[in-house]
DNA sequence: CACCATTTTGCAACCAGTTGCATAAGGTCC
DNA sequence: GGACCTTATGCAACTGGTTGCAAAATGGTG
């Protein structure tokens, strides 16, 4: 049940019509939690059927023509009881790891090279999300608000850390063997 | 793709039957791969079909009966061209992440509250993997299956070292305001 | 041996997320 | 103004995972 309250994040963050919204999860709020449009336009307009949130225009909803939406109070409230509730963490589910073990039992072919791609692509995010850091939290702005997305931002810049550097401790172990 | 992969490297560790497997999920690999007894008996039946595995014991297959099953040729072939099958790193998903953010807007009510409660449970998950280390992996084990099994080990404890910093980081941030 | 709990397997329905495609409006180019 | 591209919304079908429940075998207890 995140995706809802994705959404009514991002919109009282600003208002929006759905593909913008699409747009908004393909960075920011979607590195924690992606989203396709479809899942957006889908959700919308559930949120919409819930009384959570409106459309603004009135103009005749027809097909290709843009809905923006802004969150109802009940919807404020909603989120705001979804920011105390309990829920656990959810469970690792990376493949990689997974397929670190199969290699334990069938062998390593072709496995150095994929953590080798790994490593790249973490180390471009990482660079990504410092780029961000430096752009948006300058130590001058401390805000409230300002302190809890940029422990967000550390959040993913701790993770991607982490998987740097294991994968290239891990490559140490797998790279090496596999060259002859 | 990674469930029925998950279950061909359980098997060939060791063959099982459905709730084997299914007790085997909720440690080892179901650290890095969960699943419910339900997603198990279900793939089983369908790689039984693709030929990848086979039931062990030929007695009458009834309802209630244990059914064994071990790994077949073609099914430790489809999991060595796994391994060096290319797949991208999962978006991260933890919902914690987001209610930062809504809390970012919406107020932090009840969010330390929380986060404390996450940081004790990620700190049990350490104990528990630090245990497991201590006991499958001291220093004179070290055979190439014990080095790739360890490394996976290690990328369980390097996660969960990274998330009791950053609650513990995070806490501080969040917490002090709160307790007025 | 009738009764009951446990073990083991499984069906059915559901929810969340993905993929592929369709449709409408508006702008651009000739 | 017709052909075409982009923007925007959406339906339908599918896959992966979860939940709730049922049902057959097994093994004990009175």
């Amino acid at each position: 049940m995140s995706l809802p309250h994705a959404i009514l994040t991002a919109l009282l963050e600003k208002p929006s019509s759905g593909l913008e919204l699409a747009r908004r999860f393909d960075k920011s709020i979607g590195y924690f939690w992606s989203a396709t449009h479809q899942q957006i336009y889908r959700e919308l307009g559930k949120l919409e059927q819930a009384g959570l949130i409106r459309a603004l225009p009135a103009a005749a909803p027809a097909r290709g023509q843009k809905k923006e939406y802004e969150v109802l109070p009940a919807g404020r409230a909603a989120l705001t009881a979804w920011v105390a509730e309990a829920g656990d963490p959810r469970p690792v589910r990376e493949p990689l790891l997974l397929r670190m073990r199969a290699a334990a039992v069938v062998g390593t072919a072709g496995l150095a090279e994929e953590l080798r791609r790994h490593l790249e692509l973490h180390r471009r995010q990482l660079a990504e999300y410092r780029a961000i850091e430096e752009r948006d939290f300058p130590p001058e702005r401390d805000s409230e608000e300002d302190r809890l997305r940029h422990a967000v931002l550390r959040g993913g810049i701790g993770l991607e850390t982490f998987w740097t550097e294991w994968l290239t401790e891990t490559l140490a172990v797998v790279g090496e063997r596999e060259e002859d």
